[in-house]
DNA sequence: CATCGTATAGTTTTT
DNA sequence: CTATACGATG
C-alpha cells in the first residue's frame, strides 16, 4: 500500500458500497485495480474463482492478468481461479454453461461481423432491394438494437421510420436464421446472457455465487446490454468497482453509454465516487495543454489532473504544405529528435484521426528504412486462411453453420460452384435443414449431374470421417493437420497466392493457429475440450496482434487515436490536426465535437515527455485539393505552451521537392 | 470459373 | 484518387 496514494489506497480499501473510480489519463488505474485484487485475495479471504475484472479488449485482459500474476507471485500467493476476461469471452463463458436454455445446440458458431453481413445479404436479397449499403445499415440498426436489449417484435413496434420498420423485419429473419445456424453473433454474447439471467432465476444466482466482487476497467465504453449484464451480475450486493474515465469516451458512436457512469448513482444510491487527479505519465506543459483543452467541454465530475514531472518542452505545431509534405516533416522531425537524444524507435508513436493517414507517412517510413508497426491493419482472423481452417473447425463442431459450409465448400475447388450451391440451397430451405444435411440426401435429386452428386456426397462423408476421427482419436490437432494434408491446402494457396513464399508464410500461420488450438486444450479448466468451445474462444482471440508486439521489439507506432487509447509514449505526433479531420467534418455536422474533443484530449494526453501537433495547409480530398485551416483545438490550448512553426512564405514547389529530398538524403546518410 | 472493367463511395470499429 | 465490389466476358 506504501506506493499508492491517498486515492488510490482508498479506491483499493473501500469495500462497503459500489465503487466508482474516477481515473484521468495515467493516474494509475490499472494499477488500482491489479492491487483490488490482491486486496481482495489476501486482505478479505476472498477466493480468487470468486473474483472477475472485466475488460474491453483481449490486450487489455492480458495486462491485467499478467500484472495481478506477478504482483501475487511476489508474494507468495497465487491467482489461480481468478476470472480475467473481456465482456465477450465473459458472456461466452456464461453462454457455454446453459445455452440449451435459449434453444442452442452444442458447438454453437460465433459468427464475425462478416458472417453476419453474409447472413443478412441473404435474407434481404429476396425481400429488398439489394443494395450492399443497406445490409451493412441494416447490421449497424440491428446491432444497436441489441445493445439496447431491444428484441425484434421490440423494434418493430418501436420504429421510427420506414427504415427502421424494414429493418426491424430483416431483424426478425436474421434471429430465425442464426438460430437455425445455432450461431450467435458478437452482440449476443452479452445480450444472450442477459436474457439468460432475466429468465431463468436458477442462472443468475449461479452467477451471483460465482462472481462475488467484480470490476469492470474502462466503464466509460460500457454500452447498455453490458450494462445490464454488470447489475445483473451484481445484483443487491453491490460488490463492484468500476474504473473510467468519462473525459476518454470516444465509442459512443459504437453504442457506448458514458451516462452510465451517472446511472450508476442512480441506481446505487451508497455509490461511492474517488478521483484519481495525480499523473505520473506527463510533464505539466502537457496536462496543461489537455486540462485547458477538455474544460471546454461540459463536465458532470470536475477534475483536474497534475503531476510533478517537470515542466517539459513547449509543444510544437507544425504546418506543412499538404499530405506529403506533412508526412515527410513528421519522420525527419522524429529521426532529428532521436538522433539529439538517446531514444528509441519505440519511444515514439504517429496518431491520426482515420486510418487512410497512415498512407502518406508509411510510404515515408519504407523509403527511409524507419521501423514501424502499425495497428488497425487486418486481424489474424481476418486473413482467408486462418478463415478457411477456422470454417473447417466451425463446420466440424456445428453442422448446422451454413456460412462455414459456404466457405469452405470449394476452398479448396472441388467443382461445386453457384449452381450446384443454389440447388443446394434450395433443397436444403424447402426443407428447413442445413446445407450439410442436404448434402447427404442428394443422391435423391435429379437435377444434378451424377458427377456433380458424386462430388458432394463425397465431401460430406469424408467431412463426418473427420469429425469422427476426432472424436475417435481423442487429438485434434493431429486430425486437424491431417485434414489440411488431405485436402492440400498448401497446394491451394500456392495455385491461389501463385507465389511459394508466400503460400509458406499463410502456412505458418496456421501452424500457429495449430499451436494455438494446442495450448487452448492444454488450459486446466477442464471443460475446454469440445471442439465448438475451441472454436469459439479462437473466434475471439487477437492472435496477429499479440504476434505484431512480440516481433517488433524497436519500432515506431502508428495508430488512429482511438486505438491508442489505454497506451503511453515518450514522444507523440498527432497528425492532421485541422478543421474537418480532427474536430471530424461528420461530426461538425451532427455537432458532436464535444467526442472529437475527447478524442484530441486521448491523443495529448498519450504524451510522457514531448508532443508535437502537424498540420497541413491543403489537402487532397477524394482527388480534390482543399485547403485547411488549423483545428479549433488549437486555440483551445494555452497559447504561451504552443510553439507554432509554420512556412509563412510559400515556397516554389520545385525547389520545395529538392530540399525535401536533400533532407531525406542527408539524414538516410547521417545514419548510416 | 477467372479475369477484366466499370461503377461507387469513401470516420472512428475494443469483440 | 483509389479500394472495393459486382457484372460482363472469355
Amino acid at each position: 500500500m506504501q506506493d499508492l496514494n491517498t486515492p488510490q489506497r482508498e479506491a483499493v480499501k473501500h469495500l462497503g458500497s459500489p465503487l466508482l473510480v474516477l481515473a484521468g489519463a495515467g493516474s494509475g488505474k490499472t494499477r488500482v485495480i491489479t492491487r483490488k485484487i490482491a486486496y481482495l485475495i489476501e486482505q478479505c479471504d476472498m477466493m480468487p474463482r470468486n473474483i472477475a475484472a472485466v475488460t474491453f479488449t483481449n490486450k487489455a485482459a492480458r495486462e491485467m492478468k499478467s500484472r495481478v500474476a506477478e504482483l501475487m507471485n511476489q508474494r507468495g500467493s497465487n491467482s489461480r481461479g481468478l476470472l480475467v476476461s473481456t465482456f465477450h469471452n465473459l458472456g461466452l463463458t456464461i453462454l457455454r454453461r446453459d445455452f440449451a436454455l435459449l434453444g442452442y445446440r452444442p458447438g454453437f458458431s460465433i459468427f464475425d461481423a462478416q458472417d453476419s453481413l453474409a447472413v443478412l445479404r441473404d435474407i434481404m436479397g429476396q425481400d429488398f432491394a439489394a443494395d450492399s449499403d443497406h445490409a451493412s445499415r441494416c447490421q449497424w440498426q440491428i446491432s444497436e438494437w441489441k445493445n439496447d436489449l431491444k428484441l425484434p417484435d421490440q423494434a418493430a413496434s418501436q420504429a421510427e421510420d420506414a427504415d427502421q420498420v424494414a429493418a426491424a423485419a430483416v431483424y426478425v429473419e436474421y434471429e430465425k436464421a442464426l438460430l437455425a445456424y445455432n450461431a450467435v453473433d458478437f452482440d449476443d454474447l452479452i445480450t444472450k446472457p442477459v436474457m439468460l439471467f432475466q429468465q431463468h432465476e436458477k442462472v443468475l444466482s449461479y452467477w451471483q455465487n460465482r462472481i462475488r466482487y467484480l470490476l469492470v476497467d474502462e466503464y466509460q465504453d460500457t454500452n447498455g446490454s453490458q450494462y445490464a449484464l454488470v447489475t445483473l451480475l451484481v445484483g443487491k450486493r453491490g460488490a463492484l468497482t468500476v474504473v473510467g474515465d468519462d473525459d476518454q469516451s470516444v465509442y459512443s458512436w459504437r453504442g457506448a453509454r458514458p451516462e452510465n457512469l451517472l446511472q450508476l448513482q442512480a441506481d446505487y444510491t451508497d455509490l461511492k465516487v474517488v478521483k484519481l487527479e495525480q499523473n505520473y505519465r506527463s510533464v505539466s506543459r502537457i496536462l496543461r495543454a489537455a486540462n485547458a483543452l477538455i474544460s471546454h467541454n461540459p463536465h458532470i465530475f470536475e477534475k483536474k489532473l497534475w503531476s510533478d514531472m517537470g515542466e517539459g518542452d513547449p509543444i510544437r505545431v507544425i504546418g506543412c504544405r499538404n499530405e506529403d509534405h506533412e508526412a515527410e516533416k513528421v519522420v525527419t522531425e522524429l529521426l532529428f529528435h532521436k538522433m539529439k537524444r538517446p531514444t528509441e524507435y519505440k519511444d515514439y508513436a504517429i496518431l491520426y484521426r482515420g486510418n487512410h493517414q497512415s498512407r502518406p507517412i508509411e510510404r515515408i517510413l519504407r523509403e527511409m528504412d524507419v521501423p514501424y508497426f502499425i495497428t488497425g491493419g487486418q486481424s489474424f482472423f481476418a486473413r482467408s486462411e486462418i478463415k478457411d481452417i477456422m470454417a473447417y473447425l466451425r463446420l466440424v463442431a456445428n453442422q448446422d453453420d451454413d456460412n462455414a459450409f459456404l466457405r469452405v465448400i470449394n476452398t479448396p475447388r472441388r467443382g461445386i460452384g453457384p449452381k450446384t450451391l443454389q440447388i443446394l440451397g434450395n433443397y436444403a430451405g424447402e426443407r428447413e435443414i442445413s446445407l450439410f444435411s442436404a448434402c447427404f440426401e442428394m443422391g435423391l435429386t435429379t437435377q444434378l449431374s451424377t458427377a456433380v452428386k458424386t462430388k458432394v456426397i463425397e465431401f460430406s462423408h469424408w467431412l463426418v470421417d473427420i469429425a469422427d476421427r476426432v472424436a475417435r482419436t481423442g487429438d485434434l490437432v493431429d486430425t486437424l493437420r491431417d485434414m489440411i494434408e488431405e485436402i492440400n491446402y498448401r497446394g491451394w494457396l500456392e495455385e491461389v497466392t501463385g507465389d511459394p513464399m508466400q503460400a509458406e508464410r499463410r502456412m505458418e500461420n496456421i501452424t500457429e493457429l495449430l499451436a494455438w488450438v494446442e495450448r487452448l486444450l492444454k488450459r486446466e479448466e477442464g471443460d475446454m475440450k469440445e471442439i465448438g468451445d475451441i472454436a469459439a474462444r479462437l473466434t475471439l482471440m487477437d492472435i496477429m496482434e499479440r504476434q505484431a508486439e512480440e516481433n517488433q521489439d524497436d519500432a515506431v507506432s502508428l495508430m488512429t487515436l482511438h486505438a491508442a487509447k489505454g497506451l503511453e509514449f515518450p514522444h507523440v505526433f498527432i497528425m492532421g490536426m485541422e478543421e474537418e479531420i480532427l474536430p471530424h467534418k461528420t461530426s461538425i455536422e451532427e455537432e458532436n465535437v464535444e467526442e472529437e474533443r475527447r478524442l484530441a484530449y486521448v491523443g495529448v494526453t498519450r504524451a510522457q515527455r514531448s508532443l508535437t501537433f502537424m498540420m497541413a495547409k491543403s489537402r487532397k480530398r477524394y482527388g480534390e485539393k482543399v485547403s485547411c485551416e488549423p483545428s479549433r483545438f488549437l486555440m483551445e490550448m494555452p497559447e504561451q505552451d504552443l510553439a507554432w512553426e509554420t512556412e509563412k512564405t510559400p515556397v516554389d514547389p520545385v525547389k520545395r521537392k529538392e530540399r525535401g529530398n536533400m533532407h531525406l538524403s542527408k539524414i538516410r546518410e547521417m545514419l548510416k
